[in-house]
DNA sequence: CGACATATTGATCGACTTCAAGTGTAGTGG
DNA sequence: CCACTACACTTGAAGTCGATCAATATGTCG
Protein backbone atom coordinates (compact mmCIF):
# COMPACT_ATOMS: atom_id res chain seq x y z
CA UNK A 1 0.00 0.00 0.00
CA UNK A 2 2.88 2.64 0.72
CA UNK A 3 4.79 1.01 -1.72
CA UNK A 4 6.00 4.23 -3.59
CA UNK A 5 7.06 5.54 -0.17
CA UNK A 6 9.15 2.53 0.47
CA UNK A 7 10.86 2.75 -2.36
CA UNK A 8 12.05 6.58 -2.08
CA UNK A 9 13.01 5.44 1.56
CA UNK A 10 14.62 2.58 0.43
CA UNK A 11 16.59 4.11 -2.79
CA UNK A 12 18.03 6.26 0.61
CA UNK A 13 19.16 3.69 2.85
CA UNK A 14 18.10 0.05 3.27
CA UNK A 15 15.44 -0.53 5.82
CA UNK A 16 15.50 -3.86 8.44
CA UNK A 17 12.11 -5.82 8.16
CA UNK A 18 11.35 -4.09 11.65
CA UNK A 19 11.48 -0.76 10.57
CA UNK A 20 9.74 -1.47 7.68
CA UNK A 21 6.66 -3.03 8.82
CA UNK A 22 6.42 -1.11 11.98
CA UNK A 23 6.30 1.95 9.54
CA UNK A 24 3.87 0.62 7.14
CA UNK A 25 1.51 -0.12 9.90
CA UNK A 26 1.34 3.18 10.91
CA UNK A 27 -0.20 4.20 8.34
CA UNK A 28 -4.18 4.96 8.34
CA UNK A 29 -7.30 3.69 5.51
CA UNK A 30 -6.53 5.31 1.94
CA UNK A 31 -9.04 7.86 1.26
CA UNK A 32 -10.17 9.31 -2.39
CA UNK A 33 -9.72 13.06 -2.60
CA UNK A 34 -11.49 14.77 -6.15
CA UNK A 35 -9.05 17.01 -8.47
CA UNK A 36 -8.96 20.44 -7.24
CA UNK A 37 -9.57 19.49 -3.58
CA UNK A 38 -7.54 21.30 -0.63
CA UNK A 39 -6.60 18.33 1.37
CA UNK A 40 -4.61 20.80 4.04
CA UNK A 41 -5.39 24.30 4.72
CA UNK A 42 -3.25 27.08 5.00
CA UNK A 43 -3.29 28.28 8.64
CA UNK A 44 -4.67 25.14 10.08
CA UNK A 45 -2.37 22.86 12.45
CA UNK A 46 -2.92 19.20 11.40
CA UNK A 47 -2.27 15.95 13.66
CA UNK A 48 -1.89 13.51 10.82
CA UNK A 49 0.60 13.90 8.38
CA UNK A 50 -0.13 12.99 4.33
CA UNK A 51 1.03 10.26 2.05
CA UNK A 52 0.18 10.30 -1.90
CA UNK A 53 -0.89 7.19 -3.17
CA UNK A 54 -2.09 7.58 -6.17
CA UNK A 55 -2.23 11.01 -7.95
CA UNK A 56 -0.75 14.35 -8.15
CA UNK A 57 -0.50 17.50 -5.34
CA UNK A 58 0.95 20.66 -4.76
CA UNK A 59 1.91 23.07 -2.07
CA UNK A 60 -0.07 26.15 -3.11
CA UNK A 61 0.90 29.61 -1.15
CA UNK A 62 -1.13 32.52 -1.81
CA UNK A 63 0.01 36.07 -1.26
CA UNK A 64 -2.23 38.45 0.10
CA UNK A 65 -3.37 39.92 -3.14
CA UNK A 66 -4.45 37.56 -4.63
CA UNK A 67 -0.81 35.71 -6.00
CA UNK A 68 -0.87 32.46 -6.65
CA UNK A 69 2.41 29.76 -6.45
CA UNK A 70 2.78 26.26 -6.63
CA UNK A 71 5.69 25.64 -4.25
CA UNK A 72 6.14 22.23 -4.83
CA UNK A 73 4.88 19.20 -7.13
CA UNK A 74 3.94 15.87 -5.36
CA UNK A 75 3.42 12.34 -6.25
CA UNK A 76 3.08 8.90 -5.10
CA UNK A 77 5.60 8.39 -2.17
CA UNK A 78 5.49 12.25 -1.54
CA UNK A 79 4.63 13.47 2.32
CA UNK A 80 2.68 16.64 1.32
CA UNK A 81 3.26 17.86 4.73
CA UNK A 82 5.40 16.12 7.00
CA UNK A 83 6.76 19.21 8.12
CA UNK A 84 3.62 19.89 9.99
CA UNK A 85 4.96 18.10 12.64
CA UNK A 86 7.22 20.07 14.15
CA UNK A 87 5.96 23.38 12.12
CA UNK A 88 2.67 24.85 12.93
CA UNK A 89 0.33 26.23 11.71
CA UNK A 90 0.19 26.10 7.78
CA UNK A 91 2.38 27.99 5.82
CA UNK A 92 0.61 27.29 3.19
CA UNK A 93 -2.57 24.87 1.69
CA UNK A 94 -1.94 21.75 -0.01
CA UNK A 95 -4.85 20.54 -3.36
CA UNK A 96 -4.87 17.65 -5.12
CA UNK A 97 -4.32 18.51 -9.08
CA UNK A 98 -5.43 15.28 -10.62
CA UNK A 99 -7.75 12.47 -8.47
CA UNK A 100 -5.83 11.10 -5.66
CA UNK A 101 -5.39 8.26 -2.90
CA UNK A 102 -3.91 9.70 0.53
CA UNK A 103 -3.29 7.86 3.56
CA UNK A 104 -2.12 9.73 6.87
CA UNK A 105 0.25 8.74 9.75
CA UNK A 106 -0.69 10.32 13.47
CA UNK A 107 1.76 12.59 14.57
CA UNK A 108 2.27 11.09 17.78
CA UNK A 109 2.71 7.85 15.75
CA UNK A 110 5.36 9.50 13.96
CA UNK A 111 7.29 10.63 17.04
CA UNK A 112 6.81 7.04 18.52
CA UNK A 113 9.06 5.66 15.49
CA UNK A 114 11.47 8.08 15.50
CA UNK A 115 12.13 7.04 18.39
CA UNK A 116 11.91 3.62 18.72
CA UNK A 117 13.99 3.52 15.45
CA UNK A 118 16.27 6.71 15.40
CA UNK A 119 17.53 5.81 11.81
CA UNK A 120 13.87 5.98 10.32
CA UNK A 121 13.47 9.37 12.22
CA UNK A 122 16.55 10.77 10.23
CA UNK A 123 15.04 9.27 7.29
CA UNK A 124 11.78 11.33 7.74
CA UNK A 125 14.34 14.66 8.45
CA UNK A 126 15.65 13.23 5.31
CA UNK A 127 13.13 13.84 3.47
CA UNK A 128 12.00 17.40 4.58
CA UNK A 129 15.80 17.67 3.70
CA UNK A 130 15.54 16.78 0.01
CA UNK A 131 12.22 18.92 -0.64
CA UNK A 132 14.37 21.76 0.31
CA UNK A 133 17.30 21.03 -1.69
CA UNK A 134 14.07 20.52 -4.88
CA UNK A 135 12.99 24.39 -3.29
CA UNK A 136 16.54 25.71 -3.59
CA UNK A 137 16.92 24.60 -7.50
CA UNK A 138 13.54 25.89 -7.77
CA UNK A 139 14.55 29.51 -6.94
CA UNK A 140 17.45 29.11 -8.75
CA UNK A 141 15.51 27.94 -11.80
CA UNK A 142 12.73 30.70 -11.05
CA UNK A 143 15.38 33.60 -10.74
CA UNK A 144 17.80 32.97 -13.27
CA UNK A 145 16.28 31.09 -16.28
CA UNK A 146 13.95 31.86 -18.99
CA UNK A 147 10.98 30.09 -19.51
CA UNK A 148 11.62 27.29 -21.86
CA UNK A 149 14.43 26.45 -19.82
CA UNK A 150 13.06 26.78 -16.36
CA UNK A 151 9.98 24.89 -17.91
CA UNK A 152 12.80 22.08 -19.40
CA UNK A 153 14.23 22.13 -16.08
CA UNK A 154 10.55 20.78 -14.25
CA UNK A 155 9.92 18.41 -16.92
CA UNK A 156 13.66 16.84 -16.10
CA UNK A 157 13.01 16.96 -12.67
CA UNK A 158 9.54 14.96 -13.01
CA UNK A 159 10.35 12.22 -14.97
CA UNK A 160 13.78 11.26 -12.96
CA UNK A 161 10.91 11.67 -9.99
CA UNK A 162 8.32 9.71 -11.13
CA UNK A 163 10.99 6.52 -12.26
CA UNK A 164 12.71 6.82 -8.93
CA UNK A 165 9.46 5.23 -7.96
CA UNK A 166 8.14 3.52 -11.02
CA UNK A 167 5.91 5.25 -12.56
CA UNK A 168 7.22 6.34 -15.94
CA UNK A 169 7.01 4.32 -19.12
CA UNK A 170 9.76 4.51 -21.79
CA UNK A 171 10.09 8.30 -21.40
CA UNK A 172 6.73 8.47 -21.16
CA UNK A 173 5.25 9.83 -17.17
CA UNK A 174 2.30 11.27 -16.45
CA UNK A 175 1.47 14.76 -16.20
CA UNK A 176 -2.26 16.07 -15.23
CA UNK A 177 -1.57 19.74 -14.89
CA UNK A 178 -3.46 22.20 -16.39
CA UNK A 179 -1.90 24.93 -18.31
CA UNK A 180 -3.07 27.21 -15.92
CA UNK A 181 -1.53 25.30 -12.96
CA UNK A 182 1.80 24.51 -14.73
CA UNK A 183 1.76 28.92 -15.23
CA UNK A 184 1.83 28.82 -11.22
CA UNK A 185 5.01 26.21 -10.85
CA UNK A 186 6.75 28.61 -12.92
CA UNK A 187 5.69 31.69 -12.21
CA UNK A 188 4.39 32.98 -15.79
CA UNK A 189 0.96 33.64 -17.10
CA UNK A 190 -0.90 30.80 -18.65
CA UNK A 191 -0.64 32.74 -21.99
CA UNK A 192 3.15 32.40 -22.00
CA UNK A 193 2.98 28.97 -20.70
CA UNK A 194 1.08 28.14 -23.53
CA UNK A 195 3.45 29.42 -26.25
CA UNK A 196 6.36 27.76 -24.75
CA UNK A 197 4.92 24.82 -24.60
CA UNK A 198 4.60 24.90 -27.93
CA UNK A 199 8.29 25.68 -28.62
CA UNK A 200 9.24 22.95 -26.90
CA UNK A 201 6.57 20.91 -29.53
CA UNK A 202 7.30 22.19 -32.42
CA UNK A 203 11.08 21.66 -31.77
CA UNK A 204 10.33 18.16 -31.10
CA UNK A 205 11.54 18.19 -27.78
CA UNK A 206 8.41 16.97 -26.00
CA UNK A 207 5.09 16.29 -27.11
CA UNK A 208 2.24 16.65 -24.42
CA UNK A 209 -1.52 15.07 -25.07
CA UNK A 210 -3.92 14.08 -22.51
CA UNK A 211 -2.17 14.46 -18.74
CA UNK A 212 1.34 12.44 -20.49
CA UNK A 213 4.57 13.79 -21.45
CA UNK A 214 6.70 12.14 -24.09
CA UNK A 215 10.30 13.41 -24.00
CA UNK A 216 11.10 12.88 -27.56
CA UNK A 217 14.55 14.69 -27.07
CA UNK A 218 16.25 13.79 -23.62
CA UNK A 219 19.64 15.12 -24.36
CA UNK A 220 18.54 18.51 -25.78
CA UNK A 221 15.91 18.68 -23.17
CA UNK A 222 18.57 18.48 -20.67
CA UNK A 223 20.09 21.05 -22.55
CA UNK A 224 17.80 23.66 -22.97
CA UNK A 225 17.10 23.15 -18.82
CA UNK A 226 20.80 23.30 -18.17
CA UNK A 227 19.65 19.93 -15.87
CA UNK A 228 22.11 18.63 -13.33
CA UNK A 229 20.52 15.54 -11.38
CA UNK A 230 22.79 15.95 -7.97
CA UNK A 231 20.16 17.67 -6.40
CA UNK A 232 17.29 15.14 -6.00
CA UNK A 233 19.52 13.06 -4.30
CA UNK A 234 17.89 10.05 -5.79
CA UNK A 235 20.76 7.20 -4.05
CA UNK A 236 21.80 6.36 -0.70
CA UNK A 237 22.57 9.00 2.34
CA UNK A 238 24.18 8.95 5.25
CA UNK A 239 21.45 8.67 7.14
CA UNK B 1 29.20 32.95 22.72
CA UNK B 2 26.57 31.28 20.79
CA UNK B 3 23.93 33.58 22.22
CA UNK B 4 22.13 34.59 19.04
CA UNK B 5 21.91 30.45 18.13
CA UNK B 6 20.07 30.02 21.94
CA UNK B 7 18.17 32.77 21.49
CA UNK B 8 16.60 31.50 18.23
CA UNK B 9 15.87 27.82 19.55
CA UNK B 10 14.66 29.40 23.04
CA UNK B 11 11.96 31.49 20.56
CA UNK B 12 10.96 27.89 19.27
CA UNK B 13 11.32 26.11 22.66
CA UNK B 14 12.63 26.55 26.25
CA UNK B 15 15.94 24.43 26.78
CA UNK B 16 16.60 22.72 29.77
CA UNK B 17 20.36 24.00 31.49
CA UNK B 18 21.23 20.47 30.23
CA UNK B 19 20.75 20.40 27.24
CA UNK B 20 21.99 24.41 26.30
CA UNK B 21 25.26 23.83 28.21
CA UNK B 22 25.60 20.09 25.95
CA UNK B 23 24.88 21.90 23.28
CA UNK B 24 27.15 25.01 23.72
CA UNK B 25 30.00 23.10 24.73
CA UNK B 26 29.82 21.52 20.96
CA UNK B 27 31.32 24.14 19.22
CA UNK B 28 34.61 24.70 18.26
CA UNK B 29 37.15 27.66 18.40
CA UNK B 30 35.47 30.19 16.30
CA UNK B 31 37.35 31.54 13.35
CA UNK B 32 37.25 34.35 10.80
CA UNK B 33 36.03 34.65 7.74
CA UNK B 34 37.08 37.82 4.71
CA UNK B 35 33.75 39.19 2.73
CA UNK B 36 33.50 36.85 -0.29
CA UNK B 37 35.19 33.91 1.12
CA UNK B 38 33.95 30.50 0.11
CA UNK B 39 33.06 28.45 3.48
CA UNK B 40 31.08 25.70 2.12
CA UNK B 41 31.94 24.10 -1.48
CA UNK B 42 29.40 22.60 -3.46
CA UNK B 43 29.98 18.93 -4.06
CA UNK B 44 31.87 18.86 -0.65
CA UNK B 45 30.65 16.76 1.97
CA UNK B 46 31.34 18.43 5.11
CA UNK B 47 31.78 16.53 8.28
CA UNK B 48 30.93 19.60 10.87
CA UNK B 49 28.09 21.77 10.02
CA UNK B 50 28.81 25.79 10.65
CA UNK B 51 26.96 28.42 12.52
CA UNK B 52 27.45 31.86 11.59
CA UNK B 53 28.48 33.64 14.89
CA UNK B 54 28.89 37.30 13.10
CA UNK B 55 28.43 38.90 10.12
CA UNK B 56 26.23 37.33 6.96
CA UNK B 57 26.34 34.69 4.57
CA UNK B 58 24.56 33.42 1.68
CA UNK B 59 23.90 30.14 0.00
CA UNK B 60 24.29 30.10 -3.66
CA UNK B 61 23.41 27.91 -5.86
CA UNK B 62 25.13 27.76 -9.68
CA UNK B 63 24.02 27.27 -13.22
CA UNK B 64 25.66 25.09 -15.97
CA UNK B 65 25.62 28.12 -17.99
CA UNK B 66 26.53 30.88 -15.46
CA UNK B 67 23.33 31.90 -13.85
CA UNK B 68 24.09 33.09 -9.70
CA UNK B 69 21.40 32.49 -7.48
CA UNK B 70 21.47 32.99 -3.54
CA UNK B 71 18.75 30.85 -2.08
CA UNK B 72 19.42 31.94 1.58
CA UNK B 73 20.60 34.75 3.24
CA UNK B 74 22.11 33.92 6.64
CA UNK B 75 23.10 36.25 9.95
CA UNK B 76 24.00 35.42 13.43
CA UNK B 77 22.74 32.07 14.99
CA UNK B 78 22.40 30.36 11.57
CA UNK B 79 23.89 27.48 10.54
CA UNK B 80 24.68 27.08 7.28
CA UNK B 81 24.70 23.48 6.36
CA UNK B 82 23.02 21.98 8.95
CA UNK B 83 21.27 19.79 6.54
CA UNK B 84 25.00 18.57 5.66
CA UNK B 85 24.68 16.17 8.38
CA UNK B 86 22.12 13.88 6.18
CA UNK B 87 22.30 15.42 2.92
CA UNK B 88 25.51 15.40 0.90
CA UNK B 89 27.28 16.01 -1.26
CA UNK B 90 26.57 19.91 -0.92
CA UNK B 91 24.07 20.72 -3.68
CA UNK B 92 25.24 24.14 -3.31
CA UNK B 93 27.76 26.34 -2.09
CA UNK B 94 28.17 28.97 1.12
CA UNK B 95 29.93 32.21 0.81
CA UNK B 96 30.23 35.14 3.50
CA UNK B 97 28.92 38.49 2.47
CA UNK B 98 31.01 40.58 5.04
CA UNK B 99 33.68 39.59 7.35
CA UNK B 100 32.40 36.98 9.79
CA UNK B 101 32.96 34.74 12.69
CA UNK B 102 31.77 31.32 11.95
CA UNK B 103 31.90 28.23 14.31
CA UNK B 104 30.97 24.60 13.93
CA UNK B 105 30.09 21.42 15.47
CA UNK B 106 31.33 17.91 14.35
CA UNK B 107 28.72 15.67 12.48
CA UNK B 108 29.45 13.36 15.30
CA UNK B 109 28.46 15.24 18.12
CA UNK B 110 25.27 16.29 16.60
CA UNK B 111 24.07 12.82 16.17
CA UNK B 112 25.38 12.14 20.40
CA UNK B 113 23.48 15.39 20.76
CA UNK B 114 20.10 14.05 19.05
CA UNK B 115 20.06 10.86 20.62
CA UNK B 116 20.57 12.21 24.20
CA UNK B 117 18.57 15.16 23.78
CA UNK B 118 15.69 13.86 21.34
CA UNK B 119 13.71 17.28 21.98
CA UNK B 120 17.09 18.91 20.95
CA UNK B 121 17.17 16.88 17.92
CA UNK B 122 13.49 17.65 17.04
CA UNK B 123 14.98 21.53 17.42
CA UNK B 124 17.54 21.46 14.81
CA UNK B 125 14.94 19.17 12.38
CA UNK B 126 12.77 22.24 13.05
CA UNK B 127 15.73 25.02 12.27
CA UNK B 128 15.88 23.37 8.50
CA UNK B 129 12.00 23.06 8.53
CA UNK B 130 12.09 27.01 8.68
CA UNK B 131 14.79 27.43 6.47
CA UNK B 132 12.18 25.17 3.94
CA UNK B 133 9.48 27.61 5.25
CA UNK B 134 11.51 30.78 3.85
CA UNK B 135 12.05 28.73 0.63
CA UNK B 136 8.66 28.62 -0.38
CA UNK B 137 7.89 32.64 0.47
CA UNK B 138 10.95 33.22 -1.58
CA UNK B 139 9.67 31.21 -4.15
CA UNK B 140 6.45 33.19 -4.09
CA UNK B 141 7.55 36.66 -4.21
CA UNK B 142 10.45 35.65 -6.86
CA UNK B 143 7.22 33.91 -8.85
CA UNK B 144 4.23 36.25 -8.12
CA UNK B 145 5.87 39.88 -7.15
CA UNK B 146 7.19 42.78 -8.55
CA UNK B 147 10.95 43.76 -8.00
CA UNK B 148 9.69 46.82 -5.28
CA UNK B 149 7.86 44.14 -3.75
CA UNK B 150 9.97 41.50 -3.50
CA UNK B 151 12.83 43.52 -2.44
CA UNK B 152 10.25 44.98 0.25
CA UNK B 153 9.26 41.79 1.46
CA UNK B 154 13.04 40.87 1.74
CA UNK B 155 13.57 43.75 3.98
CA UNK B 156 10.61 42.95 5.44
CA UNK B 157 11.85 39.73 6.38
CA UNK B 158 15.49 40.55 7.48
CA UNK B 159 14.36 43.20 10.14
CA UNK B 160 12.09 40.38 12.05
CA UNK B 161 15.30 37.89 11.41
CA UNK B 162 17.50 40.42 12.62
CA UNK B 163 15.46 41.26 15.30
CA UNK B 164 14.75 38.02 16.94
CA UNK B 165 18.86 37.78 17.70
CA UNK B 166 18.94 41.02 19.04
CA UNK B 167 21.03 43.08 15.95
CA UNK B 168 18.37 45.76 15.42
CA UNK B 169 18.41 49.07 16.58
CA UNK B 170 15.25 51.14 16.75
CA UNK B 171 14.22 50.82 12.73
CA UNK B 172 17.89 50.14 11.88
CA UNK B 173 19.36 46.49 11.03
CA UNK B 174 22.58 45.93 9.04
CA UNK B 175 22.43 44.61 6.06
CA UNK B 176 25.81 44.77 4.13
CA UNK B 177 25.00 43.06 0.61
CA UNK B 178 26.36 45.19 -2.51
CA UNK B 179 23.97 45.47 -5.50
CA UNK B 180 24.69 43.08 -7.37
CA UNK B 181 24.18 40.42 -4.44
CA UNK B 182 20.97 41.67 -4.11
CA UNK B 183 20.54 41.17 -7.50
CA UNK B 184 21.21 37.54 -7.00
CA UNK B 185 19.07 37.10 -3.94
CA UNK B 186 16.14 38.66 -6.19
CA UNK B 187 16.39 37.43 -9.49
CA UNK B 188 17.54 40.51 -11.35
CA UNK B 189 19.89 42.47 -12.72
CA UNK B 190 22.44 44.54 -10.62
CA UNK B 191 21.04 47.97 -12.62
CA UNK B 192 16.88 47.18 -11.76
CA UNK B 193 18.23 46.62 -8.29
CA UNK B 194 19.61 50.27 -8.19
CA UNK B 195 16.45 51.68 -9.79
CA UNK B 196 14.22 49.90 -7.30
CA UNK B 197 16.32 50.64 -4.35
CA UNK B 198 16.19 54.52 -5.79
CA UNK B 199 12.38 53.92 -5.88
CA UNK B 200 11.91 53.42 -2.26
CA UNK B 201 14.53 55.44 -1.23
CA UNK B 202 12.85 58.61 -2.72
CA UNK B 203 9.45 57.41 -1.87
CA UNK B 204 11.08 57.56 1.76
CA UNK B 205 10.42 54.39 2.73
CA UNK B 206 13.54 53.24 3.49
CA UNK B 207 17.19 54.64 3.57
CA UNK B 208 20.50 52.68 2.84
CA UNK B 209 23.63 53.91 3.38
CA UNK B 210 27.16 52.35 4.53
CA UNK B 211 25.76 48.89 5.14
CA UNK B 212 22.94 49.80 6.98
CA UNK B 213 19.23 49.89 6.19
CA UNK B 214 17.15 52.16 8.45
CA UNK B 215 13.16 51.53 8.00
CA UNK B 216 11.40 54.98 7.57
CA UNK B 217 7.59 53.80 6.97
CA UNK B 218 7.34 50.04 8.06
CA UNK B 219 3.23 50.17 7.69
CA UNK B 220 4.01 51.18 3.67
CA UNK B 221 6.61 48.73 3.56
CA UNK B 222 4.63 45.67 4.68
CA UNK B 223 2.24 46.55 2.18
CA UNK B 224 4.21 47.35 -0.26
CA UNK B 225 5.58 43.47 0.25
CA UNK B 226 2.44 42.21 1.12
CA UNK B 227 4.25 41.18 4.03
CA UNK B 228 2.48 38.40 6.63
CA UNK B 229 5.64 37.49 8.95
CA UNK B 230 3.99 33.98 9.54
CA UNK B 231 6.24 31.87 7.98
CA UNK B 232 8.94 33.10 9.77
CA UNK B 233 8.01 31.24 12.65
CA UNK B 234 9.39 33.18 15.67
CA UNK B 235 7.30 31.89 18.52
CA UNK B 236 6.33 28.77 20.42
CA UNK B 237 6.63 25.26 18.16
CA UNK B 238 5.44 21.98 19.49
CA UNK B 239 9.07 20.34 19.44
C1' DC C 1 47.83 58.27 -6.50
C1' DG C 2 46.38 54.25 -9.08
C1' DA C 3 43.43 50.44 -9.28
C1' DC C 4 39.34 48.20 -8.77
C1' DA C 5 34.91 47.30 -6.97
C1' DT C 6 30.50 49.54 -6.42
C1' DA C 7 26.93 52.68 -7.53
C1' DT C 8 24.43 55.45 -10.81
C1' DT C 9 22.35 57.08 -15.20
C1' DG C 10 20.72 56.85 -20.14
C1' DA C 11 19.06 54.50 -24.19
C1' DT C 12 17.40 50.61 -26.48
C1' DC C 13 15.63 45.99 -26.71
C1' DG C 14 13.01 41.96 -25.75
C1' DA C 15 10.58 38.62 -22.85
C1' DC C 16 6.60 38.28 -20.75
C1' DT C 17 1.89 40.33 -19.35
C1' DT C 18 -2.55 41.76 -20.18
C1' DC C 19 -6.69 41.98 -22.54
C1' DA C 20 -9.69 40.05 -25.71
C1' DA C 21 -11.60 36.77 -28.64
C1' DG C 22 -12.02 32.29 -30.64
C1' DT C 23 -11.60 27.07 -30.85
C1' DG C 24 -11.95 22.55 -29.24
C1' DT C 25 -14.05 18.96 -26.26
C1' DA C 26 -16.62 16.69 -22.66
C1' DG C 27 -20.61 16.71 -19.88
C1' DT C 28 -25.67 17.65 -18.99
C1' DG C 29 -30.23 17.87 -19.71
C1' DG C 30 -34.06 18.46 -22.94
C1' DC D 1 -29.42 13.81 -31.08
C1' DC D 2 -28.95 18.47 -30.28
C1' DA D 3 -28.67 22.87 -27.40
C1' DC D 4 -26.18 24.55 -23.65
C1' DT D 5 -22.55 25.01 -20.37
C1' DA D 6 -18.04 24.77 -18.61
C1' DC D 7 -13.37 24.48 -18.93
C1' DA D 8 -8.95 24.02 -21.10
C1' DC D 9 -6.43 25.50 -24.70
C1' DT D 10 -5.09 28.67 -28.45
C1' DT D 11 -4.19 32.97 -30.97
C1' DG D 12 -3.56 38.09 -31.79
C1' DA D 13 -2.34 42.76 -30.52
C1' DA D 14 -0.65 46.16 -27.52
C1' DG D 15 1.76 47.45 -23.49
C1' DT D 16 5.28 47.10 -19.69
C1' DC D 17 8.73 45.60 -16.72
C1' DG D 18 13.06 44.42 -16.47
C1' DA D 19 17.47 43.11 -19.31
C1' DT D 20 21.28 44.60 -21.75
C1' DC D 21 24.77 47.64 -23.28
C1' DA D 22 27.48 51.46 -22.40
C1' DA D 23 29.23 55.23 -20.07
C1' DT D 24 30.15 57.96 -16.04
C1' DA D 25 30.56 58.80 -11.03
C1' DT D 26 32.03 57.45 -6.36
C1' DG D 27 34.15 55.38 -3.22
C1' DT D 28 37.92 52.82 -0.92
C1' DC D 29 41.98 50.58 -0.12
C1' DG D 30 46.50 49.13 -1.21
Amino acid sequence: MVNSLLAKLTLWSELTPDEESDLARSFGEPRRAAAGDEIVAHGSTPTVSTLVLEGFAARVTLLPEGGRQITALHIPGDFVDLHSLLLTPMDHSVVTLSPCTLTAVPHRRLRALAEAHPRLGRLLWLNTLVDGAIHRQWLAAMGRMAAAGHLAHLLCEQFLRLQAVGLTRDQTFPFPLTQVALADVLGLSSVHVNRTVQELRSDKVVSWTGGEIEILDWERLVRIAEFDPTYLYLRKMPV
